[in-house]
Parts: structure tokens; sequence; C-alpha cells
DNA sequence: GATTAGCACTCAGACAGGGTGAGTGCTAAC
DNA sequence: GTTAGCACTCACCCTGTCTGAGTGCTAATC
């Protein structure tokens, strides 16, 4: 795709494209004529950008208006065409700053994030923070409350926590508790918590297990602990999206604004990121998501190890300052990655 | 207020207002002449509404427009004029039906009620969780996690948990800090969260404890596990209000929005209803927050037992069906209060 | 004295027509 | 292959007109 433009059609198409990211209205061929560092007529550029319409990477949305990019174009300019710069020393010192009153607690950390992304890019941060049951178990532990009432803690490696009260049929005491969560730590510790449930099935039916009431009891109670949560997502600063123009009409606005509330369509799209490495770029129609034309996503996973744990991320329109966003994304999630590694 | 307002004035300012409450435009004389009950001609209603306009009831957006309640309007008539009905029985059931899946954890039944109220209301819904630091301490734990990390563990007697992970100076063994926990909960257990930290400052000064270390730093150790942690705040179904028709331009819907991602000042509006009881309501200036013009805010406090938890409500335009929504409000909260209670 | 009918007046909103300017496609000359 | 020139298109703006809903005032009526 794009491989057959000459080096000048691609110049051309650089330049109307970055002249509508600045600009957001549709470019004119005067205007890519008289842009510093090409010297052609407006006449040849008009047989050019005809070229490019023909190709999909360029629309007009009436006769007499300039040109706008399409998906198409950004896909190829983000592919083939952008430079992506390093990051702003200015910019980089600020990320780093926003961290510096450490050693809070993972939730914090991650709200923090979305609001410094958000912050940053001018356009809306997002962080999807990790699944509790893709992380490894570091601790279990039960809690006597009172009559039957136990409290189940589930502590992972990172440092989230997870809490669950139970209502148990028997009424064990506080030393038998004690001695069930040594059994169960022996035997979960370190393993990863989606494996524990499975873990927990499979012991159940080990004859050690069978004769020992005790032992039996606390794995059912141990399953009881393990439920699946809802996955946890962070964004901040929707409103840099309503002040770009190609918003300001009421339909667009609640169409974005749909797009927001709609969580866990966002959700499944950053969970498909998860699985690659590094950044990554939707644009428009590659989201897949209803309400998300005109909106863009740079997403990148965040590490500890060789654990991805979740992925972070902006959204911003199609018309988006993409070499200034990507680094941005992408020295966020090491950065990230890097203050998580240490916990 | 409005105590000089003859009776047929009175009726014509509700017709006003209900009419408007309906259409969302402005009202008209013969529309009210026009109106089912009354039978005067438009040019007396004309001569009225002159009147309630000099009171500051009514404004006109221009001369030949009808008549608009102003924020004053709508207050006489909550206070004066509405009779506010009984909540619907069909609707008393659907809120019913949603708690039945009960027994999960506090956090999760206060989320679900926000979705709850939107939807009924067709408004956009509320909860403010309690604060933390106004439940009473139910049980106090330390969980060594490993090295000098400990998991601090910290119920409510409503049931919600709040972790934190400590890093200790010193390396203490799972024995003490089992005795720890035992000390701690037997001082602190069934206080209010808030009174714990000058319990805690108290008892450090006491001469059994100068001398015996473990103690000490036991308090000292609790110290650190009690923070002050920021208000919860559940908010669903924001777009129900960029619907209404009021909102239907951009500069307003920016507004709007802005309002809703300041949160903090929701919250300090919620926070205020707290001492209150009851059902409270807030008529568009009233709320004193920037952003609110054209909002309105209805409220109602949830307790258990004498003690108030937390503070739930609805958010819609000032024009809204106050009739349905207080007792949906009322209904809820109730509801909601009986639910904890059980725990 | 309160109510009503009648009338002149106001004003937002819809609609149509004309001018403007940015931009295009095509063709012919360079 | 590139460019100049030209006719053409079309959104947008401005203007003026018309319409209808609604008003305030006054004089007649109950």
């Amino acid at each position: 795709m794009g491989e057959g433009l000459s080096e000048r059609n691609k110049q051309i198409l650089e330049a109307i494209i970055e002249d509508y990211i600045v600009t957001a209205e549709p470019v004119g061929s005067r205007a890519v004529a008289r842009r510093h560092g090409l010297t052609l007529s407006p006449a040849t550029v008009r047989n050019v950008m005809a070229d490019l319409e023909e190709m999909g990477f360029l629309t007009s949305p009436h006769t007499s208006a300039g040109r706008v990019p399409t998906d198409q174009a950004y896909r190829f300019y983000v592919d083939s065409l952008l430079a992506v710069g390093r990051i702003d020393k200015a910019e980089r010192e600020r990320i780093r700053k926003c961290y510096s009153g450490a050693g809070r607690d993972i939730g914090a950390v991650l709200h923090e994030t979305s609001r410094l992304l958000s912050s940053v890019s001018h356009y809306m941060g997002i962080v999807l923070a990790p699944r509790f049951s893709s992380t490894i178990l570091r601790h279990m532990e039960f809690v006597k409350l009172g009559g039957r009432r136990i409290l189940a803690i589930l502590v992972a490696q990172n440092g989230a926590v997870q809490n669950r009260l139970i209502e148990s049929e028997e009424d064990f005491s506080a030393t038998d508790l004690v001695r069930m969560s040594n059994y169960l730590n022996e035997l979960l510790q370190g393993h990863p918590i989606a494996e524990v449930r499975t873990r927990i099935l499979e012991e159940m039916q080990n004859e050690k297990v069978l004769y020992d009431t005790l032992l039996s009891r606390a794995l059912r109670l141990s399953e009881q602990t393990i439920v699946e949560s809802g996955a946890e997502i962070f964004m901040e600063g929707q409103t840099n999206i309503l002040d770009q123009p190609e918003f300001a009409d009421v339909g667009r606005m609640k169409e974005v604004f749909r797009a927001f509330e709609e969580k866990n369509q966002l959700v499944d799209l950053l969970d498909r990121c998860i699985s690659a490495q590094g950044v990554q770029i939707f644009i428009g129609s590659e989201t897949h998501l209803s309400h998300m034309e005109g909106l863009s996503v740079i997403t990148s996973t965040y590490v500890s190890g060789k654990n991805t744990l979740g992925v972070l991320g902006v959204i911003g329109p199609t018309r988006m300052g993409y070499g200034k966003v990507i680094p941005i994304v992408d020295y966020t999630a090491k950065l990230v990655s890097r203050l998580l590694e240490d916990e």
C-alpha cells in the first residue's frame, strides 16, 4: 500500500497531512505549493492531489473545498512518512517529576498516569490496570472478623490487593485460619493467579487432602476467594477532545461522549493491545468500535520483567500530532514499567 | 417568598412550570389559557404573567417568546406547589429487583445504585461512598509479606476494607505482628476511625507503653496505616443529560461536561448534604457551583442505624420532573440503607 | 373592579437571492 | 512533465422579506 508513490507524491501527501493536523481545515493546492520546501505550482499539486484522491488517500468534503486525509492516509503517514522524534527534554522532565512523590500504591500511580498522559499530550489519557488474575500470587490470608465472617485477602506480586468478605459455613478458629493460610501459601505462592483455580481443583483430588478435613476446607474456602474481577480503567482529560474543532457540533460531540461512556468497549480494545508489545496505533475505523470515527488511539504496554501488566495510551482525533504523542506514550510506558519493577 | 400570591396566580405559575417541564419551550399565555382546568382568557393570563415576572418568578428570553420559570420559581414550586407523589409501583419493583442478587461488597452495591438511579430517573445518578474515616473500625491486621514489607488491613463495620503497603524500618516476626494486631484491636476496635489517630497519639503517652517497645512500635506502625483517603464517587448516565434539549448547543454541552469532570466540586456539594437528613434539593444557582447553571441536584442520605453513611441522588436539568424523581431518590436511599444495615 | 376582545407592535426563525472567495478540472502553451 | 490561464463550482456570508407566536395596551364588557 502506497509503495507505488513517487518521492514527490509522498512529499505532497505529507505536506497535506501535516497542514491538516495543525489547521483542521481542508487544505488546498495553493497552500501546499506555497509550503516551504516545495517549489511547485498549484496546478501541479492539483494533478498530484487528484491522483492521491483516486488512490484513496484524500477526500474532499465538497467540490470547491480543499482535500482532507483519509484514515488510509494517516496509516501510510505513521508507517512510512513519520519520523518519530525523540521526546522533548522539557516534557521528559515534566513527566518524570510527576512520579517523584513515589512509593504510593499501584492504583494511585496508574490514576496519576492517566492524568499525566492527558495533560502532556493535550488529548485524553487512558490506562488499563493490570488484570488481577494475570498477576502472580504473593500472599493469601484469612482474617477472622467475628462469627462466621472471614475476610480473605490476596496480595499480588505487584502490590495489588484484593479482598473478599466470605460468610463461611463453618466456624473456624483463628488458629485454624492461620494454618489454612500457611498451607495455601505453600501451595499457591508464586503462581499466576489465573492458574490458581485449576491448581486448587487438582489439589482437591489429592489423597492426602481427601483425608484431611482441614485442608479440604481450606481449599473450598480458597475457591470462594478467587473471583474474576472486572477490568479497571482510568480515563482523564475528556474535555481536551471536546475542544478539538472537528467535534464542535452537537452530533459529533454526543457521539464522542457515547464512545467514552462505553468503557467496556474501550477495555476490549486495550485488551487486544496487551498481546502485542510496544507502541500500537489504531486510526479511526481501525479500532473497529462504534462511535469512534474521527478518533485515533495510541497505546503501549507497560511491563514488569517480561510480564505484560497492562496498557496505557492516548485517545485523540485522527488529526493528531502523532510525532509528538507517540514518544510521549512510549516514554511514559517505560517509566511506569520501571516504577512498578521496583516494587 | 411567594406567600403574597393569590390562589389563581399560584395555579398559573404551576401550569407554566409543569408545561415547561414537559415541553422545554417558553410557554405563552394562550397555552396556559387553553390548559385543562383553567377557564381564563389569554389576556388575563398575560396580566398575571406580567406580575409574576415582576416578582422574579418568570423571565422571557425575548419580547415575543413565552415565559420561562426562574430558579426562584422552581424553588417555590417544590416548596409549596408540588405534591410529592408516592413512588410508582412498577418502579419500586424495578428498583428492588436490582438488588436481588444481593450480598456483594459495598462498592459494587453503590456502583449499581448509581446506575439504577440513572436509568430509573432518566437523568444522571450519583452516589457518594461513605468516607472510610467516618466508619467504625471492626478489625485491624498486619500481614507479613516478606522482608520488611507489611500489608496493613483495616476493616470497617460496614464491610469496607482499606489496605496499605508499609515498608517498616524494623523486621518484625510474624508472631510479633500477630501480637501487635491483637493489642491494637483491643485498643481501637469499635471506635470511629476518625478518632483512631488521636487515640493512638494519646496511647503513646501511656507509661506502660513507653516501657514496652513492642507496643510503641505497634502504635507507630498503626499510625502509618491510617491515611485519609479521597472520597469515592460514582456517576452514571451522563449522556441522559446531554439528550435534554436545553443542552443541545455546543457551548452549554461543554459547560455540563466540565461540571462533571470537576468531581471534587460535586463531592463538596454532596458532603454538604451529609449533615442534613432526608431529601435535599438544590436548584441551579443554589448549588453554588460553577458550570452548574441549568442543573438541579436532588439528594438523600443513606444511613445505617443512626449513622449517616453517605449521599446519593440525581442530577438533572432544573426543568426536571421533581414529582417523580424525589420519591425515587427517597425510596432508593431507604432501600440502600436497609441493605447496608444487614451487613 | 375584574375580565376580555381587539389591535398594534416586537422579534426569532425560516427562506430566498446575490456576492465573495477559495478551490477545482481542463486545456493549451511552455 | 510542468505551468499559466480560465471557466466553473459551491460553501458561506450578508441582506432583506415574510411569517407566526407572543406581547402590552386600551377600551369595551360583565
